[in-house]
DNA sequence: AATGAATGAGTATTCATTCAT
DNA sequence: TATGAATGAATACTCATTCAT
């Protein structure tokens, strides 16, 4: 049957189709922000549902609970976030300290800066309530992650601008700080005073270059 | 008959007394585990009260509300040892490089390693929720917590051992990643493989070189 | 087959839809009986639901607080009933001393001798502890109640047939031996022998006839 | 033996039972305070013992329950109230439309504008609740304060000067405005803006005049 | 597939009352 | 007698989840 009939009911039937498939994911947007916004227990699930625009009973037709959503949530948006990152990695030409610290600020503006930076901060709050969502995260996120900067320091030694340091800790120095920007972010940053407050390029700058000096094999550089 | 001879009336006094007293401090243990273990929202009242061996009523006896006791956990487990390093610091004799690394180990092991330290996770993951107990913590914690690494810095500089540095982040780089490796072990950390483990006090040692050889004046130190 | 007969999907959903209607009215049927009965502090909400065949969820379903219920309990037996009378008021047409007599009979009738006057009594019993609901119960009742009688002796002086009273204190001359009744009725009357009680519409003929008497501005009247 | 004998025991004895005699007394007088300022449900058991000066224990010691101690209040602060106008009103050398004033008038001095007055408003708003004090109270108080009025009204018909109306009902209608006033007094005034309040002396007198001016024989009086 | 009315388990806090001392 | 530490019943309100339509 050619699909080139125009039957009445065939065309709704399509359009019905889209219309269901696009359903998780007007879903999924809406529990982003919230789950973001709120948290995961002060996100209510009837708002998640009016945010989409459709009613409590069709949330729980796509997702047969609210830790089921979440989980959702951040599957569907934790995929491809290091991607990137790697490629530019790889075809990097210059200076691995420039590297480096291109790397670090355009996580920031990349990641840091935006909404989706939550998720992680949502998932170190939760992982303790949702551990199979945690041992996820970590698979898809912070282990490439590791291996992204595992790769850039690799790239300093090989080509002897960087000492032979401990790789393994080196990396989690070089990402620490970087976790504990989103977190502050997420978490203290907004209920305290702002002559306190981290300026996050100026802090990833200096950390950029306390690493660089500290790593750098020529200390004179 | 000597008067030492147990005599009822004044075993049993000693004896209500002896735990009335002790009434608050089992109490705030039992708060303090269950806190840890399943964050301040989810841990019920009633559940604090059965571990200590009380009944409900008894808990708001001591504590007048939920808050009131996550504050007095806070005092009790956090609070003191942040005095205790401030006078440490105060009263060290040695370099400021030693200092620095002698904190940031003890911070582990006094703090970092125990129980409590569950308690930074937790104000970090429910912060927006309980803004008022972030709020308190930041006052309490956070806040003499930076004014402690300030004072190692400056000392650093005034001795003319560290550079004239921005002292207002170099506070946060220096805190970073001790705050991360804390918020680590009790989110991702329990959820992961142990080959990609971080083996907290080799990277305290790392961190402090780190930071000790950016901030040293005499770089062929 | 005639649309008429019973088609089971379209009277399940007006049955379900009859019943969505009258929920809210047959909620506010047993918030009266309870309120009356045993007063506002002493109704748990779910008894309230529970004699109206609804669970605790659904009443708050329809009212998002026993206030709020309470507020609509009175909206429906009450602020109407005082509409009534000032439109009949307005359209009297014979002499301001009937019309008083009128009322005032018509209040009994109407409202003083109906389950509805418990609501006065127990607003009046606990208004010092919940000030909010005597201070609604004031806008939404008394006042008008004060504006009808007020409007109906300045009517009566503007015709000529009363003397030119201190309107103020004669309003509540008017009304004071009426809320008495409503106290009386709902407080002592059921404790106390027959013997000395008071019969209703008697007590109030005389009490019209006292004050027509007292305004009337020919005494020969 | 002779109680000039200054025996230590028997001294400390008699100051102690003195002492015990007058808890009560003292425990009456806090729960009076309380009962009328705050009701009886607002009224905390604690709070009476604290103001009396002995712990909570002790109350209970002497009322088995708050609802002990309430009944034992109302009953403690009822008995002789009326006592006195009686006699007042039998030695009465006047006219009987003055003795009518006078009785109103010195009723709110002596007793509507007292705090005793509080104990009229509790009864008649816990009447329900306490169906036997509710008897008590009419026996003790309304029955007497009825009687007292007919007196009142009688010596007037018998003297010729009021007319021979019915006086069951004339009694109520002496009272009602009295009782609606000490009503409003306690439950309504306090939440209400004073533009529309009532100036009880002003009220009382205006309701005295009216209700002569009804009673009197000659209408040209 | 979609709705939304209905449900009821879950929880911090209060306070009259008890009883060991 | 007196104490006050301890108790636990009692209650409004929320929200994830269900299911008749």
């Amino acid at each position: 049957m050619p699909t080139t009939v125009s039957d009445p009911s065939s065309t709704h039937g399509a359009r019905r189709e889209r219309r269901k498939d696009a359903r998780p994911g007007e879903l999924l947007d809406a529990a982003l922000d919230l789950f973001v916004e709120k948290g995961f227990a002060a996100t209510r699930s009837e708002e998640v549902a009016a945010r989409a625009g459709v009613s409590k009973g069709t949330l729980f037709l796509y997702f047969p609970s609210k830790e089921d959503l979440f989980k959702a949530v951040v599957r569907e948006n934790i995929v491809g976030r290091v991607q990137e990152g790697l490629s530019e990695v790889a075809g990097w030409q210059g200076s691995t300290p420039d590297l480096l610290r291109f790397v670090l600020q355009e996580w920031w503006v990349r990641y840091g800066a935006t909404k989706a930076s939550g998720i992680s901060k949502l998932v170190m709050s939760e992982a303790s309530n949702f551990p199979e969502l945690a041992h996820f995260y970590h698979q898809e996120v912070v282990q490439p992650g590791l291996e992204l900067i595992r790769g850039v320091l690799q790239r300093g030694i090989d080509r002897g601008e960087f000492r032979d340091v401990d790789l393994q800790h080196a990396v989690y120095a070089v990402l620490a700080p970087m976790i504990f920007l989103l977190m502050w972010k997420h978490s203290m940053a907004p209920c305290c005073d702002a002559s306190q407050a981290i300026d996050p390029p100026v802090f990833i700058a200096q950390h950029a270059d306390l690493i660089v000096r500290g790593l750098l094999k020529d200390a004179s550089a």
